[in-house]
DNA sequence: ACTGAGCGT
């Protein structure tokens, strides 16, 4: 299950998200978006957890959670869009 | 060093 975390505080980074996650559950992965200009953090990143258990526990939990001093947000991320739109 | 809506080099 992909996981959209975002108003991540920009000293976060991904060894600190992943081990929130890990709190929860197995986590597939995890990843803070980095803008490619500056080099730094954009605030928010993605979460694969392999157990969709886990992972909606991670999200009920996480979500409004302070970390950092900044209140993240925790959903599920929108379906990836496909490279083909099929007509 | 800094900033703050939003779905990924």
């Amino acid at each position: 299950m992909n996981i959209f975390v975002a108003n991540l505080n920009f000293k976060l980074q991904e060894d600190e998200l992943l081990d929130l996650f890990e709190n929860f559950g197995e986590v597939t992965s995890a990843k803070i978006i980095i803008d490619r200009e500056t080099g730094r953090s954009k605030g928010f990143g993605f979460v694969e957890m392999d157990n969709d258990d886990e992972a909606n526990s991670a999200i009920a939990d996480l979500n409004g959670q302070e970390v950092h001093g900044r209140e993240m947000v925790v959903k599920q991320a929108e379906e990836r869009p496909r490279r083909e739109r099929r007509f």
